[in-house]
DNA sequence: TATGAATGAGGCTTCATTCAT
DNA sequence: AATGAATGAAGCCTCATTCAT
């Protein structure tokens, strides 16, 4: 084998440590919360010693950072692939779908962005989330413009449509991982049916000041 | 003044106490966030020693139940004020905009119960807690039962339009406090007034499967 | 006992505590050189626990800097006692003697300030410091001036002498501490003598250009 | 190519690559200061691996004492090439001039040595640092010997004479790089000039007790 | 020989809570 | 009841050194 082909090798376990790194981060983080999770629990986890992340990692902030980033990464490869859907709805509910889906990955990303921008931390970090969902953003815009020029939503401005999806996503995730406002709810299925209708509705024309 | 006439006065000051601790201990938590704020800084604005905080409350975790069973309570006062109005579409739409109204007390809360219970801090408060929500969300169902009734509102389980309505008023807080999308709207007042028809006309009927 | 002098006593034991921590402290950083001495040894010391040192004091550089303080302040004290002489070169005589008085000492603080300057730690405290030891020399440079009025000295601008002494008697410090040098020296009693005579005369007028 | 050539090439290389790490640890060491400089600063700005160094040193501490060698070994060469000046006073001139010459790299040893003795580290190489500077001493002491049989210094044990040469010289160098008592010198290279001269005749006859 | 990923002891600092006065 | 000094567990991060490839 030769040296090139080793080193890229090298490199390549490299990445996939990180990987494991981060998820196990990720599996700690949603099982105990953010602030009971130490740089050492993360290591015994993976199997390796605490300086070993500090290989990979600055801080425990540009952690939670790579893992937000890879959330909203994972939501702009969604992008791609319904992006050429000829239904204008679609990409609408799969945003929606894909929120609500893991509620609590959804609701620590949303923690963690406190967190980090109070902390000031990783600013360069920061910007490339925000970078990154600024694109996502952009699509929604766009099939929102769409589907205002069809004549189908209200013809407000696109961002106040998906800031109400983003809202209504936002709140049903939280009301599925409240612990009290669970049992509210019996069932859970249906409820998130008359929710996802309510979402996609949302805003369609000719219902305002009804 | 007889003994018990100074009893009670000492008793009403300590009472005078415990409410200055709670809305300093507040105040600081909405100021910089529950994690920056040390029991000391509490103390200090107060004016007391630190000890004292410990002879009013045996944990901080206490002072956040407390909090947020102050602001359950708010609400219920709200829903015995506005309980008595014909308008049957009133009570919701003062429900969701206590919550709107301060968005960042809300959020505190919602971040604190998470932690709370996390922590299983409490329970004796935290069933208090639960069981005052639960006294005012009675108010909302049987509100939106009559609305039901009426035929204004399509006819699902109430805690649906209820759960509905928290989730967009839960999404819109955060929103409306999220660093990163606030810059997303322009015009914040216009799009709170969108927001907000939406979440009055959410769940009416006929809409459905439009 | 009144509350007043109860609390009179407790800030004076206040004190007290924070000058076994800060001697504690010297005692080690001589003994065994700053960069062996963690905080928490200096509180096995004095016998408290490590929490309490952060009580007295914000940080590590911040006990630093408090011993150089009151080592300038020693200073000071001493050039307020013989500033009546009227013999104009006991001020030098004895500045001369208080340096070398204590080699490791003076040599802590040297490394000391060097390490803290180059931290940018406690800027405030760097500035006090600095404002002390300005004033010492303010005194040094007005016994000079009157030196060289009468004649005995040469006529340089007075930090020059001074400077040329600080040299002389830091140099010495260096020697008299340095393992290796030691032992070229064998009589050092003698020799010192000799070096004093050297500073005391160091400067004088007509030797220049011999 | 013969084995033997290819051997003492690679040898050849070896050294070099040796002196490269020195270099490039020395340059560190005085930007940035001992403490701040981590073996992988030093391995990156060489351009090779950190664990090469490994194979060079045993230690940090063996990089410093080399570093100190090669410094005293530097003064040895200054010796030897001055050694057969008629002018006596040329070779303490030198000295004088040499320590002062680059006065950080002066200092960093002087604090290297304390650290490196403190720890008791590498004592071999100790050992062999002060013999070489043992050489350099006795090339002084014949030189000051020479100059008293002359009449012109005055007659105390030689070491005297270079013991307080030394000490003058360490404190100058002190002064120049304190970043405090620099604001306190108007005029760098007069107050030098000055301080030269007054090493000079530092010690000459009849000024004793003037 | 060269590499650099992995290690883990060790340092500084924070802060909720206790307790003697 | 009020105080605030004292505590120490716990967390984050650094870096010289090792070792398998």
């Amino acid at each position: 084998m030769g040296d090139l082909e080793k080193a890229a090798r090298k490199a390549q376990e490299f990445r996939q440590r990180e990987r494991e790194i981060l998820d196990a981060a990720l599996a700690l983080f949603l099982e105990q919360g953010e602030d009971r999770v130490t740089v050492e629990m993360i290591a015994d986890r993976v199997g390796i010693g605490k300086g070993t992340i500090y290989k990979h990692f600055e801080t425990k902030n540009e952690i939670y950072l790579l893992l937000m980033i890879r959330y909203e990464e994972d939501l702009a490869e969604l992008f791609r692939q319904i992006s050429g859907s000829e239904d204008k709805e679609t990409i609408a509910r799969e945003y929606f779908r894909f929120r609500i889906s893991d509620p609590r990955r959804y609701q620590l990303f949303d923690r963690l962005e406190n967190k980090v921008i109070k902390d000031q931390a990783v600013p360069e970090l920061v910007e490339k989330l925000h970078a990154i969902r600024s694109d996502n953003l952009a699509s929604l815009v766009r099939t929102m413009e769409a589907r205002m020029d069809d004549g189908t939503l209200e013809n407000v401005p696109a961002p106040y449509h998906i800031a109400a999806a983003w809202a209504l996503a936002h709140g049903a995730v939280a009301l599925m991982e409240s612990p009290y406002y669970q049992k509210f709810i019996d069932d859970k299925a249906d409820f998130l049916d008359f929710l996802v209708s309510i979402g996609i509705r949302m805003g369609n024309k000719g219902q305002r000041g009804k």
